[in-house]
Order: C-alpha cells, then sequence, then structure tokens
DNA sequence: AATAGTAACTAACAAGTGTTAGTTTATTGT
DNA sequence: ACAATAAACTAACACTTGTTAGTTACTATT
C-alpha cells in the first residue's frame, strides 16, 4: 500500500496552475518548477500530463455523481431537494476550488475518458431537470422554462468556484442558505 | 479604406475554434486549416496569434461597457434597469456566441491589452453593484448579502453563451423575459 | 502595357513541447 | 552492513509551436 503523497502534491500544484491559465497552457516543466524540481522527475511519480487532468476531473465528477444520487433518494419536497443541491456544490467547491475550474473549462482536452465524463454531466443534468419537473407537478416550482430554470440554476453553482475563494470568512452554511434563498425566491422585495 | 473581408473570416473562424479548445490549444495551423490555406498565409492578413484574440476579447468588452452606460443613463426603476441589463448580455451573446467563450476563458492570456481588460470588467461590476445598491436602498430589492445576488445574476449572463446555440429558434425577445423573471422571482410557486 | 495590391505559396528558424533512458543520491527496513 | 526503494538528476528524442523571408500568381487601376 502506497502512501503516494508525492503524487498528491504534483496534483495539487497542476491543479492550482491549471485553474490560473488552463490545462493547455500549463506545461510539465511549469509543474515541476513549481515544485523545485526538474520535469523529468515528475515522472517517478504520475504517468502522464493526461492522467493529472484525468484525476482531477473524473474524481470530481463522481463527488457530484455521488451526492445527486444522495440526494435522489432523500424523501424530502422537492425546493429542499434543490437545497440540497445548492448545499453539495457549496461542499464540492469548498473544497476543491482549484479543481472545479479544470472540471468547467478543461474537460474537453480529456481524451480516453472524454465518453465518460460527458455520460456522467449528462446524466446529472437529466437527474437535476427531473427534479424541477417533479417540482412544476406537484406545484412548489412555477411552470415556467424548464430549460431557463435549469440552465440558471447551474450555471450559478458552477461558477461558484470563482467567488468561493475571494471570501476569506467562508461561512458554508450562510452561503448555502443565502444562495438558496435566491435561486428559489429571487431578490424581488 | 480597406475592406479587410480576409482578416475579418480569419477572426470568425479563430473565435470558432477557440471556443472549442481554448486559445492555447488552437494552433495557427489548426486556423489555416480550417480556411483551406497554410498557416503562413494569416500573416499576410494578421499581426500575430495574439492580436486575433484581443480583437476578439477587447471588442467585446467595451459592447458591454457602452451598453452599461446607456442602461446607467436611463431613468428607470432599479428594477427596470436590471432588465435592460439581462437584454445587453442576450443581445451580445446572440450575436457573438463563440466569441463570449474567449470573453470568459481567454481573457489571461492577454498580454499588452491584460490590463485594460481588468479594468473595464471590475467598472462594470462595479456599475452593476451600484444598480443593486440603490434597489436595496429604494426598497425595490431584497436587503440581502450583496455580493451573492450579484455573483449569481453575472453568473448566469456570463454562461449564456453555453445555452444560447443550442436554441435553433431562439426568440431573445422571450428569453429575455423569462430569465429576467427567473433571476429577479425565482422559482418558488 | 505597366503598376500596385491582394493573397496565396515553400522553406526554414529558434524555441518550446511531452516524454524516455539511464544514472545518482538519500533514506529505510532487515 | 546490505539491499531495496523513493526521488531526484542530466541528456536527449522527436515533434510542434509561432513566426519570418522570399517568391509567385491573379486582379484591378492607371
Amino acid at each position: 500500500m502506497k502512501l503516494e503523497t508525492r503524487k498528491e502534491e504534483i496534483i495539487k500544484t497542476a491543479t492550482k496552475l491549471f485553474k490560473e491559465k488552463g490545462y493547455s497552457a500549463v506545461t510539465m516543466r511549469d509543474i515541476a518548477k513549481a515544485m523545485g524540481i526538474k520535469a523529468a522527475s515528475l515522472y517517478n511519480h504520475i504517468n502522464s500530463k493526461q492522467h493529472i487532468l484525468r484525476d482531477i476531473i473524473i474524481s470530481l465528477a463522481e463527488e457530484f455523481t455521488n451526492g445527486m444520487q444522495t440526494v435522489q433518494l432523500s424523501e424530502v419536497s422537492s425546493i429542499e431537494k434543490l437545497r440540497l443541491i445548492v448545499a453539495l456544490h457549496v461542499k464540492i467547491t469548498a473544497n476543491s476550488t482549484y479543481g472545479m475550474a479544470s472540471l468547467n473549462n478543461d474537460w474537453m482536452h480529456l481524451e480516453e475518458q472524454l465518453d465518460y465524463y460527458l455520460e456522467l454531466r449528462d446524466t446529472y443534468e437529466e437527474n437535476f431537470r427531473n427534479i424541477l419537473r417533479e417540482g412544476i407537478k406537484k406545484n412548489e416550482i412555477i411552470n415556467s422554462n424548464l430549460e431557463i430554470m435549469l440552465f440558471s440554476m447551474l450555471s450559478t453553482l458552477r461558477s461558484l468556484y470563482l467567488w468561493i475563494p475571494k471570501k476569506e470568512d467562508l461561512n458554508t452554511e450562510e452561503l448555502t442558505q443565502n444562495l438558496s434563498h435566491m435561486l428559489i425566491n429571487g431578490i424581488n422585495k
């Protein structure tokens, strides 16, 4: 059983750099330099640049998939399910702020795992859509354009990684509360 | 007076490719190939790859700056101003779907013009913030966390480019209407 | 017919790319 | 003390990158 701490350090460093400049603009020499070693040394711990991206994106995508599963199984109202989804996004994003940038912006650079990623994403969106649909059916949610509601909420949740790091004193509970309220009730007085 | 149609074709082609893979991952040979010519031929019309990015991003950023100016000068309620901002985003995004991807994801690859871009962006956000602030003061908008409201609305508006192309039968009027309603009143019944 | 402008080409460059091979050094468990 | 492992190194590879130089062909204006 390996501890793999060095490998994790590399992935962590790469994740930070990927957020700043994107996967394609970051070179193996950039990653090595940030760690104070030579590029060739990275290959004692990782298989390829592509594998780093894969590790970052797929693990996050699976976290979302698992979280959505839990939300679906919980026996609460549709509105409450939406609140749980907001909480899920806040939690994952707060723990992996940098990685969320890759998930959002570099997924198209996945090679072998691209199809798998797209499958996870499509399924996630479809589950989200179904929760909204159910809410409309049960008269908890306004019967407005389904896709626009989905798009609007997902956009905000997916962009969270851009805002969260700015708050030093992040209270995830409070953020979840405020954000849910805004997405559900709007800003009108 | 030059017509520059060829230059515009190059920028248009590049914009499309930039949206698919990002600025860094698109090569001059990619752009040339998409036009059926050789990479060196591009330089008869453009100065550099960097200048292409500059053209795409700065012109869009200035469009937003100008639009915001108009909104500020209009003598309507704060809520109505927000509706005008939504309309501005929908209009620009519908006209430049591909370019919006660069504006959102590749601005950090700007070189000489990076500071200018950041200035435009900061000013835009500050103006947006002031409209919300005024709305709260005049009791049109709930007195909730200002930054979260700003973040939430901007995220949705900035992500519009990802959804708009999926709608073939885009009715910008209707989209603006639905989106404004959602952002202002939420989804609660 | 001569000129200028537009737009393509081939060939080449210097620098940078991800990655491999082979080696050295330090640490750790027996 | 020995062997094994982890983790770094140098050197090099084949390929790709943005870009320049110099040239050729076509078209429109004088």
